[in-house]
DNA sequence: TTGACATATGCCTATATAGGAATGTATTGT
DNA sequence: ACAATACATTCCTATATAGGCATATGTCAA
């Protein structure tokens, strides 16, 4: 069996990092998929890809204006993928404490010495 | 071009929904293989292949204790795929405010009729 | 040392990529 | 109707999967 498609989910389709790029710079304004192609300098049907499989997971809207398609980010499918990595959140800062707690006992420890 | 690999990044590795199970159920407590394979109810071969992947981008830590490996999560790995995703919170709150704000004014707009 | 337990690896297959080049489609202005 | 502009799609190829099964490695207990 191979890989999900990276049309199943969030998550699969923000692994590819020019996909996330896109997200990013669309998330602002919405914007034709030239915009697209000169500021990140991928190929255009390169973007074009990158944007069915945005828009097939639902993180993209489009309208249409003449000739062009304004593209702009639908921050709430990426929601899931925050709250999946929200429930980490306490386990880090856990650990940041917990270095934070040896770090201070060895300062005091050289205080003593 | 295929994809990235699974083990390229973070973003990579939890794509696959099984890996995501897995970093839920180490996050809490250290666990061996056995209990994975039981508690998901996943072939041990698939676990330890898993664990393989996300050991190389380094969303968990191993260690020996006799003839068990006990594994858990290593959430600092997590907070780069949380960060990212934080960008865009206050993208969808936006959106939830405009619906909010045109639902509310539709009723407004019920109360005087 | 031998056997039982715990985990890891190897082999196999079907499949979905990402990128590059070429071509197709839609829309506009004249 | 036509050329130009803006996007989308198709065809191609190499490659990395996930899962199933068999087997290898490692560790303990007696």
């Amino acid at each position: 069996m191979p890989r999900a498609a990276t049309t199943s989910d969030a998550f699969n389709a923000v692994a590819e990092p020019r996909r996330r790029d896109i997200l990013d710079y669309l998330a602002l304004q919405e914007r034709p998929v030239g915009d697209i192609v000169l500021t990140l300098g991928l190929e255009q049907p390169s973007v074009s890809k990158h944007l069915r499989v945005l828009r097939n997971v639902g993180l993209v809207h489009v309208r249409r204006v003449g000739r062009h398609k304004l593209y702009r980010t639908n921050a709430a499918a990426i929601q899931p993928v925050h709250e999946w990595a929200s429930t980490f959140e306490r386990y880090w800062r856990n650990q940041l404490n917990r270095v934070k707690e040896r770090a201070e006992a060895k300062v005091k420890g050289l205080d003593r010495s």
